[in-house]
DNA sequence: AATGTGCACAACCGCAAACGG
DNA sequence: TCCGTTTGCGGTTGTGCACAT
């Protein structure tokens, strides 16, 4: 903590007198906000009750600790989160589950808060689309089988395109879906169930829709082999999908009993089936990741 | 044009752990 | 060791916007 925001500690009298005024809740102003901003930049962070009041802020320490991490921090990043993040996301929390915080580490620049809203709005949506429970081991397998498979095959695709085609592609790729190739899958299975024939095409699952180069900065293609070869990868991309490639080679036929046994997909059209021999091969491909 | 609905995201709340006197 | 305060975390709610009806 910094010494000078430990330093401005009010005395009792203020603190008192401070208890009754008027606290502020919701959304914060822009005036608000230079104050928060100004007051670290001169005092740094820490101390947030003490903060607050000698900010002149009619916030509760903890609204301006809030703010500070998920909005007005100098790193943060927010939107656009990137088919490689995603992936990321999917992969981390199915190893340690809500554990936000713990996630967001391995996210850099990304709030606990993001990742979490990120989950709850995209992923718990597809579960009760699905109409089963984001912690039942169906779901679990078929996003560690399908929508991650999915996810790196879309990356795959967007290396390949970023360097066949740099100056000139663009792909109209739902970027912030999770599964926005994988939304075939999801979506195939419950137009199904639901008989609706346009649920795919008019469901928005991903309302954004952002250009590949969003996330082709993290990548380029090998020109070698067939291989994905990363450029500047985030380490924690490249360890997470190792593990996912690991994943799949130690539970062959788990994998295959998954596509068997898998009510979703045993409502889906043979032809809509996008977890077919093609995915398998897909993922006989991943076995060689970057190795 | 008005209203309803769903979505994304910011912000709040309660709780527990960590810290410090 | 105790106890008050601060910090961090995960769950939940509120709000504004976009789109559909």
């Amino acid at each position: 903590m910094d010494v000078k925001a430990r330093d401005c500690v009010p005395n009792i009298e203020q603190s008192s007198e401070e208890d009754h005024m008027e606290l502020r809740r919701g959304p914060w102003t822009v005036e608000e906000d230079f104050k928060l901003i100004d007051f670290i930049a001169t005092h740094g962070e820490g101390r947030w009750n003490s903060l607050a009041r000698c900010a002149g802020l009619k916030r509760t320490g903890k609204s301006c600790r809030l703010r500070w991490l998920n909005y007005l921090r100098p790193d943060v990043r927010r939107g656009n989160i990137t088919l490689q993040e995603q992936l990321l996301i999917l992969q981390l929390h199915s190893r340690w589950g809500n554990r936000w915080s713990k996630i967001a580490q391995h996210l850099p620049g990304r709030t606990d808060n993001e990742i979490k809203n990120y989950w709850r709005t995209r992923v718990q949506k597809h579960a009760k689309r699905l109409k089963c429970d984001v912690n039942s081991k169906q779901f679990k397998d078929t996003m560690r089988y399908l929508w991650m498979p999915r996810l790196l095959e879309r990356i795959q695709a967007s290396a390949t395109a970023s360097t066949t085609n740099s100056t000139s592609v663009v792909r109209t790729v739902s970027n912030d879906d999770p599964l926005g190739g994988a939304a075939q899958v999801t979506s195939s299975s419950y137009t199904l169930e639901n008989s609706s024939t346009t649920a795919a095409s008019s469901d928005s699952f991903g309302t954004q829709v952002s250009p590949v180069s969003d996330f082709t900065d993290y990548y380029s293609s090998s020109s070698s082999n067939n291989n994905i070869s990363v450029k500047n990868p985030n380490p924690n991309f490249l360890e997470a999908t190792q593990e996912l490639s690991g994943y799949y080679y130690n539970h062959g036929t788990d994998f295959q009993s998954l596509e068997q046994n898998n009510p979703w997909l045993d409502t889906m059209d043979a032809s809509n089936n996008l977890f077919n021999a093609e995915d398998f091969h897909f993922l006989q491909q991943q076995f060689n990741f970057n190795m």
